[in-house]
DNA sequence: TCTGGGGTCCTAGTACCA
DNA sequence: TCTGTGGTACTAGGACCC
């Protein structure tokens, strides 16, 4: 395999790319907080029941890392800085970091805020640039000045550089003939690397794999492939594909058998269409009441429908679940005659289908509304004749963009749909900084300016007045009896002011 | 102290219809 | 009228991904 010294042969085009940011909230956490630069750092959700989200490498090292329950990894780490997400920096910083490669490429596939697959055979021509928000930071970059087509190191090279130009930010990027090869060597590069893995170092490296390495692998189907002595890619090969069909069954154990063999024929897709929106609650507390169920419910369904009006589209199928104490979970389902966005027949159904379910029973511990078989607004516009826009649709669905094909729906929260200040501190109306207000939060004050909240509780606030280009401040008190310490809009992204990594 | 949230895809069972 | 069959739509559950 070809790491950032080279590696660049094989007989296949190697034409895919996968560019994934490296540890991607932490990351965006440091540049804004000079002070925790280098430190273990750790972005959770709140309360008892949270997981973490994210873990830097420093913090890694301690044994913590991604979907971790917070409480399991404070033990590990206890030192660590601990940060609540903020949702609408991470999405600015995923923009900014990957409009230069959509401005380059035409065939982006976003999987997530922080990970992209890119058809290299798709590069724009100089005179066909994308079409970006023109005070966008991609402009300047709409193409790489790169001659990349006959290096794909060259353009693992340019992806990671224009990424980091953008935004400070590292990516690994790796480059292959397929999917699974480019994740392989992104992965192998992580992080803030470049690689190429051509066939014949594919070869090399699938077998001595892991057969939970392959994407489709999980916790239960590793377990029932071990249950069968399989538990590397060689394994697998070894053991024959009716083996493999008959533990994972024919549709996911055919998959795996050709992932195995270094046989991927997923595309880069890069025009999918969102096929649910919803949202969903796990409370601090189980359930026992009708009363609070329903309150809950009802509290539920308007963040679900919110995002709806938001994605512009219609659903004609809604879905509740409910997970119970002890883990098991029942779905049920209504569908309408049509899709619509209205609120009242959307509500009726998910009530109905809250009512088919056995909760509250014995407890129940998270609450969830989805939207599915949906439609756009513009498509159900058509098929209603001539009747007026405003008649139909609330302002919102028609006013709000499309919801980007593959971004990741956990990272999507902004301005607008955060119902909790603590969480996104970009409200107009700059909510005070209050005891409940979340560690990481950006904060403002009128004459030490803005900062973040390390901390707050016995009326004070412990904040570190400093920004991505301040040196690391440190921390102090303000008295939230005062009250001139509000939340405000975090940092847009911006161009580096120190070289690279890998150009120091 | 007890395991998130927002999605996609697949499978099996059932209902309905021609 | 009853039964069988195949296709389709819908529902529920589960695995997986980031």
């Amino acid at each position: 395999m070809g790491g950032d010294d080279g590696g660049r042969a094989g007989t296949e085009p190697l034409l895919v790319a996968h560019l994934d940011l490296d540890a991607f909230f932490a990351q965006v956490e440091e540049l804004a907080k000079p002070s925790i630069r280098g430190r273990p750092v750790v972005v959770a959700g709140r309360g008892g029941r949270g997981v973490i989200t994210t873990a830097n490498y420093p913090a890694r090292r301690f044994g913590v890392h991604s979907a971790m329950p917070s409480w399991q990894g404070r033990a590990l780490a206890p030192g660590a800085v601990w940060l609540a997400p903020r949702g609408t920096a991470y999405a600015q910083h995923s923009t900014a970091a990957l409009a230069p490669v959509k401005a380059t490429f035409s065939r982006v596939e976003q999987v997530a805020y922080d990970e992209v697959y890119v058809d290299l055979s798709s590069a724009r021509a100089p005179e066909e640039p994308a079409d970006l928000d023109p005070d966008g930071p991609g402009k300047e970059l709409a193409v790489l000045g790169v001659d990349w087509a006959g290096d794909p190191y060259a353009a693992a090279s340019a992806l990671r550089q224009a990424v980091w130009d953008a935004t400070g930010l590292t990516a690994s990027v790796g480059v292959a003939r397929h999917k699974l090869g480019a994740k392989l060597a992104s992965e192998s590069a992580k992080p803030a690397g470049a690689s190429v893995l051509d066939v014949a170092a594919e070869e090399l490296l699938l077998p001595t794999l892991g057969a939970d390495a392959l994407p489709g692998i999980g916790p239960v189907s590793a377990r029932k492939l071990a249950g069968a002595g399989i538990k590397t890619v060689a394994d697998i090969r070894a053991a024959g594909e009716p083996t493999v069909v008959g533990l994972l069954g024919q549709a996911h154990g055919t998959a795996m058998w050709d992932l195995a063999h270094g046989r991927d024929a997923r595309r880069v897709e890069y025009d999918r269409e969102r096929k649910s929106v919803g949202a969903e609650r796990t409370l601090p507390a189980d359930l026992r009441d009708l009363e609070s169920l329903r309150s809950t419910h009802a509290a539920v369904f308007s963040e679900a429908h919110r995002r709806l009006l938001r994605s512009g589209a219609a659903a004609r199928t809604v879905t509740v679940k409910v997970k119970y104490a002890d883990f098991t979970a029942e779905t049920r389902a209504a569908s309408l005659a049509s899709p619509t966005d209205e609120e009242a027949p959307l509500r009726a159904a998910a009530e109905h289908a809250l009512a088919a379910t056995s909760a509250p029973g014995t407890g129940v511990r998270l609450v969830g509304v989805a939207f599915s078989a949906l439609d756009t607004v513009a498509q159900l516009l058509l098929a209603l004749d001539e009747a007026p826009v405003a008649e139909l649709v609330p302002a919102a669905s028609v006013l709000q963009p499309a919801a980007t094909p593959g971004f990741h729906p956990a990272y999507a929260r902004d301005a607008s749909t955060a119902a909790d200040p603590r969480l996104d501190a970009v409200d107009d109306s700059a909510p005070l900084v209050t005891e409940q207000s979340a560690p990481g939060s950006d904060v403002e004050h009128p004459e030490l300016g803005r900062g973040w909240l390390v901390g707050a509780g016995h009326g004070v606030a412990s904040v570190r007045f400093e920004s991505s280009t301040t040196p690391p401040a440190r921390s102090v008190t303000v008295r939230l009896a005062e009250g001139r310490l509000r939340h405000c809009a975090p940092e847009p992204p911006h161009p580096p002011t120190v070289p690279a990594p890998w150009e120091a």
